[in-house]
DNA sequence: AATTAATCGAGACGGTACGTCTGGTCTTAGA
DNA sequence: TCTAAGACCAGACGTACCGTCTCGATTAATT
């Protein structure tokens, strides 16, 4: 009965055209709810009732609660974060660990950082989305270091995924653990270890 | 957590004594749970059933899951890990945290670790319980770190808090993002930035 | 129920022709899915996949499952039962019956029948239509009887609406019930009682 | 673990009672949102709603929707109905089909009676429980039967199972097209034509 | 031939109810 | 007075279809 198509294999043909408001209403009624009840309470029966999105279509387009709220996280996390690029890795490392630090201005962030790092222990499936998010800002910091040592500011005997953890380890292990608070202003003592650490001797 | 109410010289008023077969099958089916299953899909339900305990019985005896498989760790393996001390600040900082990787050659005790960060997260009763754990262990590395303060090993400027959590921060965090394996071979490289970051400048 | 509205006489100004390949799709996916899988699998969803013919087009011409069914009933079955005008009230009665019977010949059609009575308890709209296809055929057999009584072989104080009941009635018991067959062997002694229970008196 | 059982094989030992209150706020809401709404729109849903019993407590006891209709109908109606023995065919006939007549006056029983005839159509399994219980109607009026055969009023040549049907078919008949009230004075006319036609002449 | 109007398949949309499942609480019988 | 059994409430899960609603493409009859 259907017809011809444009373009062999191509071009598809026909079909109402997927709804870009709905999309955004989901990932912005995920987000809300992430930080507001944290990611266990979420639900997609909660995050289609917010959005005013039938829940079937949010099962159409992802495929769990994790793939959504990591979607939605991502989205507002690279919205936030700035890549340093000062010349100097001391400044690099300080502008972007303050960054990360100034999470604890906003309860509700530690929240959700919380809760994906939780459910990543607990679903193996989730736990891939959430290493591949990891991913992307280790290599952030990666570049940053990648930079320094080019710079000749780092030792060339330096591991740099170890001195990766070094910046990322002590931030979740105080954003998890609690034992310590989490303040912008601490950042400069923790990026001191950690330049001491791999940084090439100054005489 | 549970007490052993029959024990001789306690004083009881009647009533059927606690069953100590009950208490070790129960710890028992959750620690092949955890080996089996991973932490998650280990229920109550499911350790209930295998264990052929009543749920209501091993409620009253644990308050969560997170406290379940830290008893069911506990009867694992004994947690004292012994405190070294060398005279040497690297060597004693090599021996802890091998220890600390060693960890890694036993999955279940991995995903008890696991289990209790998850726990403490999304129970604060059990997160206090948590972190008094974390202190002791904390403490331990204090003094170690102290003792290399007072042998001049360790700059006067360096905070020491930080310094501790330079040494568990990166070990929870590849534990816990798996990233990266948690080869008891790499604590070498982990020692050797930690060290220095707060050594005094050796020439 | 589709009407062709490309007929001789009806004003039309353009247009596509609605396709006579889908209507017929159509049937025959729903009267295949019938026998296949039952009338309460049977869904549009499904009559639509199989079909090739879309979901929408399917709603523009059929107001619901039950109708539907009736039509592919219609196609299935040349609707006409020949009016049987023997002369004799028993063999009326006989010939007519036995052709009621035959639809046990025709799982498909037996099913079809099922489909109409539950959708007509269900969707009163479709219960008018249902009700009305009942009327044509209950008028079938009440000329029959017309004739007899005409004829003299039924009692004057005989109640012919009750008179027709008692025609459909155990067959449609049988039919729904399904505690005893309808084979057409069997009508002979269902139209006994039947005559049995109107005649007169033949002494 | 678990120990002795009083009697082999059978009394249970321990668990929580059923509770009788949710059965009963569960066959109340059953019966009158069948009244209110019709049978197809009800649900386990709306039951569980307005019962505040939970879907899986329902779930537990009523395999689908018809049985627990069926349910809220035997306990709306004492399913037993008195069995007529006046010694006289006819007068047995009349009292039974005239108690039968009367369920037109309960819409509600209407309503269940069709709901049940449906979800027979619909689910093979409930299909069973459905004719077993026909069965039982049947037999009663089978008994009827047989009695008045002994006493030589029903022609030896009859076959009473038709007899039953005739009985059953014209009322079910009547009930789910709905041509015709069934109204408990017709009962009179329905009977005179099933004694004609079972009936010995009677000169 | 161009216009026009109604059709068609495709498929996304908001919804409803489904029947299942897990988790913690409550209630009983028996040891 | 304890245990084991198991019923209870609660509520999210993911699925199946519902009936509606765009879409772009197709197809005739009318201009």
């Amino acid at each position: 009965m259907p017809s011809g198509r444009a373009l062999p294999g191509a071009a598809r043909t026909g079909g109402r055209v997927r709804s870009q408001a709905a999309t955004e209403d989901v990932l912005t009624a995920a987000a809300q709810l992430l930080e507001e009840v944290g990611y266990r309470a979420v639900s997609i029966e909660a995050i289609a009732a917010r959005s005013g999105v039938a829940k079937s279509t949010i099962y159409r387009w992802w495929p769990s609660k994790g793939a959504l709220v990591m979607s939605a996280h991502d989205a507002l996390v690279a919205r936030r974060v700035r890549e340093p690029d000062t010349g100097v890795l001391t400044d690099d490392l300080m502008s972007f660990t303050r960054q990360l630090y100034r999470v604890s201005e906003h309860p509700a962030r530690v929240q959700a950082l919380r809760g994906l790092m939780v459910e990543a222990q607990l679903d193996p499936e989730f736990a891939v989305l959430f290493q591949s998010w990891v991913a992307e800002r280790r290599a952030l910091v990666g570049r940053l270091l990648q930079r320094g040592l080019e710079r000749g500011e780092i030792r060339a005997d330096v591991d740099l995924d170890y001195a990766i953890d070094l910046v990322f380890g002590p931030f979740w292990y105080r954003l998890l653990v609690g034992h310590a608070p989490l303040r912008p202003a601490d950042a400069r003592r923790h990026v001191a270890l950690v330049v001491k650490g791999i940084a090439v001797a100054t005489v």
